[in-house]
RNA sequence: CGCGGGGUGGAGCAGUGGUAGCUCGUCGGGCUCAUAACCCGAAGGUCGUAGGUUCAAAUCCUGCCCCCGCAACCA
């Protein structure tokens, strides 16, 4: 063995306290420990880091309301998060905030020498802002005027800002990524971003904010704020001290072996952090491995829609190593996967209660029931299975780590998951409770009991990276040392020591489950996440009234009344209905967006109030001449009625 | 032709040129050590569709249809 391991420097997303996490978070986190888990079984020196985001508007007004200095407010968060990570058996190393000092004096560093060397210079920012995504848009990219991912409003923001400078390294990059076909996994993600962001021309990323000050100050410059992508993705080098006066642990763990993202933040992580690095002349991670989202039945989770998993929920009532299995064996790694509560259930009882769990189950009592406990060691007679049974259970080893090393969980589980069931069907082979019959079997009969502790143990072993305490219960209930997990006894099939007893009872692991109390359990916890608002709103949450105008200025609007006389829905758009009207005195073609609301079939005959002197614009190709009247709430949009005694073409005041 | 992902037995998925596989469900059988768990067998698929390349295609190429994200459209 060398003197010093090799190392093995692994990173979460450092996560953005703006509320509770959720079990998308725990996806993450719980995958990047496994890797960090297997790696250190294997004799890496591994280093694993996470933390969090702290800075930022979001952040400063949620404090604001919550009447708290917003450290204070994310030093709370800190200890939620923290509290989450030890139930769930996170193993990481260092846990990084971006409101340390360790972090926040490194950034400036950082920042001013991007200035020094012209990668940083000043201009100004146009905008639009979303707080609470925290995320700045350009025009183009509202939706409906509003934010395009929460769909709430946004704010106009016109500000002094510095810029980096990014074409000069985009030649660089994708170089890069040529030499290094790993770097950016899985694949496709590579080829999104390529050609999306880097073929079109990098734009320079605007890298200060004016709008508020919870942030680190902009070195020599304290009205400018530094904004969240240089404050957030140098974590990855601060947390090791890069540029402080211990550079010790950046040393020994730059650069990253993987930075684990979701697939939400795969540009900021191979393309602006690789630049930023770049302008620093340090060396480039090895790989950004892109993860999928957790998918409900019924779409995305939201708040709204009710269907937010969060991971104490799972935990608390199914279990640690339960709620980590799942998420590692269900959902492809890489991949968008599917969460229900039945097949959660339903993975919980056939894999761990049934196979896993009963296996060990039968296995301690059948040794109870015919060597008193003891595992035998001496006088064992090979069965015609045994060669059979160790054959596969040396190449689950091989194709464990095949699959591992690639991230590819799901996969590893899976080819775990045979070797359970081999082991249960070896023990219908051999048949033991014949043997134990005949006195003369006696020898085989331990050799049986001999193979299948081997075989659970093999199995314990390779768990561990998945879960945290089935396999020191699995051992336990052997009545064997914690030794016998080691990674390098794999392979070895005669590693207990002679008069290992097991446990008089075996207390199964993994409970069976009811699935469909369980299944209703936690639907109905899904659904508390959901807004109670939704039902009456509250006079608190209305739009707020729009600014005072004259009564001149309404008379400005010309209301009449019409009635629909065609209508169809424009091809290829979501949302369009192309309406015909007869005003009476002429007929109007309007282009409303209400398709989601309404038939088109249905409109045909309804009375509209129209807005008549509206200036008229092409939508889609379709001349709109003036807009037709509807109120929402909640997402109800109904048209504005009018009593049929009104003639078409009649004024709307 | 905006970008991407996908359409494989009842359900959910694997499978990138050479006899179509897994889990669940269904049906039948075996076993009794075990958490009514375990093991075996069977039925069930023209691999979205129409062409093409090839000795050979779920797998490569082309057209079309449908679904899901993102983008665009609510005057």
């Amino acid at each position: 063995m060398p003197e010093h391991n090799k190392t093995f420097y692994i990173t979460t997303p450092i996560y953005y306290p703006s509320g509770k996490f959720h079990i998308g978070t725990a996806y993450t986190t719980v995958a990047s420990d496994a890797i960090a888990r297997y790696k250190r079984l294997r004799g890496y020196d591994v280093r694993f880091l996470t933390g969090m985001d702290e800075h930022g508007q979001k952040i400063q007004e949620v404090a604001e309301a919550a009447g708290q200095q917003p450290q204070k407010y994310v030093d709370g968060i800190a200890k939620i998060a923290t509290d989450l990570w030890q139930k769930m058996d996170i193993s990481y190393d260092d846990f990084i905030r971006t409101t340390e000092d360790r972090h926040t004096e490194l950034v400036k560093k950082i920042f001013k020498k991007f200035l020094d060397n012209g990668d940083i210079y000043k201009g100004e920012y146009e905008g639009w802002h979303c707080t609470p995504c925290e995320s700045y848009f350009s025009e183009s990219q509202l939706v409906d005027g509003n934010c395009p991912d929460c769909n709430r409003a946004v704010q106009r923001v016109k500000e002094e800002s510095y810029f980096f400078n990014m074409k000069k390294y985009a030649d660089r990059l994708l170089q890069y990524y040529e030499d290094n076909p790993t770097f950016i996994e899985p694949a496709s993600r590579k080829n999104e971003m390529i050609n999306n962001f880097i073929k079109p021309g990098l734009e320079d990323l605007s890298v200060s904010r004016m709008s508020f000050d919870w942030g680190i100050k902009v070195p020599g410059d304290a009205e400018h704020v530094i904004y969240v992508w240089v404050d957030a993705l140098t974590n990855y080098i601060t947390a090791l001290g890069y540029g402080s006066d211990d550079e010790t642990l950046f040393n020994k763990y730059w650069p990253a072996d993987v930075h684990v993202v979701g697939k939400d933040i795969v540009r900021f992580h191979t393309i602006y952090w690789p630049i930023f690095l770049m302008a620093l002349d340090l060396p480039l991670p090895k790989k950004v491995f892109a993860h999928g989202f957790i998918m409900m039945k019924d779409g995305k989770m939201s708040k709204s829609k009710g269907n937010v998993v969060y991971p104490e929920m799972l935990v608390d009532r199914y279990g640690l190593d339960a709620t980590r299995y799942f998420l590692l064996r269900e959902l492809p790694f890489g991949q968008d996967g599917v969460f229900s509560p039945e097949t959660f259930i339903e993975r919980t009882n056939y894999d761990l209660a049934n196979d896993l769990g009963n296996l060990l189950n039968r296995t301690v009592s059948m040794i109870n029931q015919y060597f008193d406990g003891v595992i035998p060691t001496e006088e064992l007679e090979p069965t015609e299975f045994d060669g059979a049974l160790k054959d596969f259970i040396v190449n689950t080893v091989e194709s464990y780590e095949a699959s591992i090393e690639k991230m590819q969980f799901s996969t590893t589980l899976s080819e775990l998951w045979a070797l359970v069931s081999r082991t249960n069907k070896y023990v219908d082979e051999t048949t033991p409770w014949v043997l134990a019959k005949d006195e003369n079997e006696r020898a085989k009969l331990g050799a049986v009991m001999s193979n299948l502790v081997a075989s659970l143990r093999h199995i314990a072993v390779m768990l561990q990276p998945f879960m945290t305490e089935s396999p020191k219960k699995m051992i336990e209930q052997l009545g064997l040392s914690a030794e016998a997990l080691e990674w390098e006894t794999l392979g070895d099939f005669n590693a207990v020591p002679v008069g290992t007893t097991v446990v008089k009872k075996g207390v199964p692991i993994f409970p069976r489950l009811d699935v469909e109390p369980e299944v209703a359990y936690i639907r109905e916890q899904m659904a508390i996440t959901a807004p109670k608002e939704v039902e009456k709103p509250k006079a608190e949450q209305a739009e707020p009234i729009a600014d005072e105008i004259t009564f001149e200025d309404f008379m400005n609007v010309d209301l009449r009344v019409a009635t629909v006389t065609a209508c169809e829905k424009i091809p290829k758009t979501d949302k369009l209905l192309k309406l015909q009207l007869d005003l009476g005195f002429e007929q109007r073609q309007v282009v409303s967006g209400i398709a989601e609301h309404y038939e088109p079939e249905a409109l045909i005959g309804e009375k509209v109030i129209v807005v008549a002197n509206l200036k008229p614009v092409k939508l889609r190709g379709e001349l709109s001449q003036g807009m037709i009247l509807a109120g929402s709430s909640n997402g109800v949009l109904k048209l504005a009625t009018v009593d049929p005694a009104l003639e078409n073409g009649a004024t709307v005041k």
